[in-house]
DNA sequence: TTGAAAGCGCTAACAA
DNA sequence: TTGTTAGCGCTTTCAA
């Protein structure tokens, strides 16, 4: 601790722990303490050096002091994509909980080729103190570094059933299937299909499955060329619907597996005077604000999606002051919204 | 570095790079320069420390590498509201510019209540390269520890007079003004507005400045009781448009500053066979995907979001690695996208 | 209630 | 090309 004001470049804020204690005329230990730990200095010291803190607009810095104390105070956040409302709810849920005492480090894979590996493997570089993945770990590295990592780890969106940590959310295959029933049970026979691309996405191939469990058991033969994979979007929505009316004129309904497409569909319908759902029944996913109020109404399956966040909040809240917490798995369940649509 | 396996809890991750050393059979240094500057070191050695490393699935400390190395490769990102697909688009704009090397830290208030000044506070604890605010800051306070924090600041969504740092977006209150006067200029006389609560949302009162300003030129009185200020949503948009036409019959237009209000009304007239312009015009703002799909196709003002935060990425890329930047003012502009409900 | 010493896991500067 | 030494700014431990 010699040559504290030595000749190497002082980076960063320069007002340091030691710079308040000087002026508080404590030590630096008294200033920590005062700060972290206020009811073990006195009444005056603490005044003292809160005073001396203000005065210096003294920010301590989270860096030093997590890695001195073997723990932060991050959360380290996995998601597929940024830009999807869907997730922006669930973190918004993961933060209401969390409080203000964690913060959320974010991170997206840079591609769609990128692995999730390189992306929680950035993030536990952080030494955070759990990680919330949005959707599932896939490769086998990836598992392997969460689970010597040792912090609670989150899958949110789908129930596994090997997770790596504890897993909230809903069975995407079960929803894929009730929704396929429904427009099954309507009497559709001829029953599109939309996700995203399945290859990287877990959630997409268990409503899938779930899609072709519902055919099958009413005996229907599927139709791959009715099952489309394509990037989420309102345009995208009116493509695919176009594309499979193309493929197919006698369609009877179709399933998009997100609102942002169905909807999309739904105003090209609108536009183009097709009756819906009286010429071609229509289905979304998600039950985002919108669809109660389009005309007509869609019929959806609504996800808890802020409910997800939230509980993963409250899991890794539990887990990190070593409360008892209750299931690993934690079925929030999905519900089909009938309205107009289908 | 006496007392290796000491008495003290080993806390993370128990692998770090001495172990990696050990088992590679050279020092510690050299495992450092082979993971981060790989050119540095001997083909043979940096093979036997990529071994090493992968046998023990060391994933290294940033927090202490960045203690010592006197920087972080975070940045810290403040948003108003987690939820605003808005900012989710700026948001991925920043990440693509700034590549995998920065992580990205994103805070938002806890309650409406709370400062920009605590939020700030907090990110600066960890000391990132940079800071992305996503608004304006507020306080005097907040502003006093983002200067003398001396790190890039960039604030986004809002030319601003005085920015702490860099600010990118587009002038709030021209844009506000051109859309009420390309209302005014089809006749409307009557044009209510809504917009979030002015109290701790600068960008609201822009606007709201600018629509008055419109108005003032055309020597229209301002009617304050058609001017509304509320959450934002689609439901609270048609709530919003119910209420004007209460208060004022004979409404002819209605600027939504925001395209989610501006579409829940739209949404509201078609269920009611309102005549959207006829009976009423919308005019909505940022031109979300779906504007253009709904019938009548939603007449609204678009702001360059995702540009927004690709440019902010790009500034501190410049800033951070010391090359040459430009202006310290980066408007983007705005533009009025002319469709058919007003 | 306060302080001094040791060191968290790594990088920078310098030496070999 | 590799190794050694001295910290980064804090917290923990232990002593006063």
């Amino acid at each position: 601790m010699a040559l504290k004001g030595g000749t190497r470049a002082r980076r960063w804020n320069p007002v340091r722990m030691e710079d308040v204690a000087q002026r508080a005329g404590v030590s630096l230990m008294t200033v920590s303490r005062a700060i972290r730990l206020p009811h073990t200095v006195s009444e005056g010291t603490r005044a003292k050096v809160e005073a001396a803190r203000a005065e210096l607009s003294y920010v301590g810095s989270a860096i030093a002091g997590q890695l001195a104390a073997g723990r932060t105070r991050l959360v380290g956040v996995v998601l597929p994509d940024l830009r999807n409302a869907a997730f922006a709810l669930a973190m918004q849920g993961l933060s209401d909980t969390l409080g203000r005492e964690f913060e959320l480090v974010v991170a997206s894979p840079h591609g769609a080729e990128e692995g999730d590996e390189h992306v929680i493997r950035s993030l536990l570089g952080y030494r955070p103190a759990a990680l919330v993945i949005h959707g599932n770990v896939r490769s086998r590295e990836a598992r392997k570094i969460l689970v010597s990592s040792e912090i609670p780890v989150v899958e949110m969106g789908s129930l596994l059933r090997r997770p790596v940590g504890c897993s909230i959310g809903y069975s995407n295959r079960e929803a894929g299937e009730a929704a396929t029933e429904y427009l099954l049970a309507k009497g559709h026979r001829t029953v599109g299909f939309v996700c995203a691309p399945m290859r990287y996405n877990e959630r997409a191939k268990e409503r899938w499955h779930g899609y072709r469990a519902a055919l099958k058991r009413r005996g229907i033969a599927p139709r791959p060329d009715l099952e489309l994979e394509i990037e989420l979007g309102y345009r995208r929505g009116e493509e695919a619907f176009k594309l499979l009316r193309k493929r197919e004129r006698g369609i009877d309904a179709v399933f998009f597996t997100g609102d942002a497409w169905a909807l999309g569909a739904l105003f090209y319908c609108q536009r183009q005077g097709i009756e819906v759902p009286r010429d071609v029944a229509l289905m979304g996913f998600d039950d985002q604000e919108q669809a109660a109020l389009v005309v007509p109404a869609l019929t959806t399956v609504r996800v808890p999606r802020y409910e997800m966040g939230a509980q993963a909040g409250r899991v890794l809240r539990a887990r990190l002051m070593d409360l008892p917490h209750g299931d690993t798995q934690i079925d929030l369940g999905f519900e089909i919204i009938e309205r107009s649509s289908a």
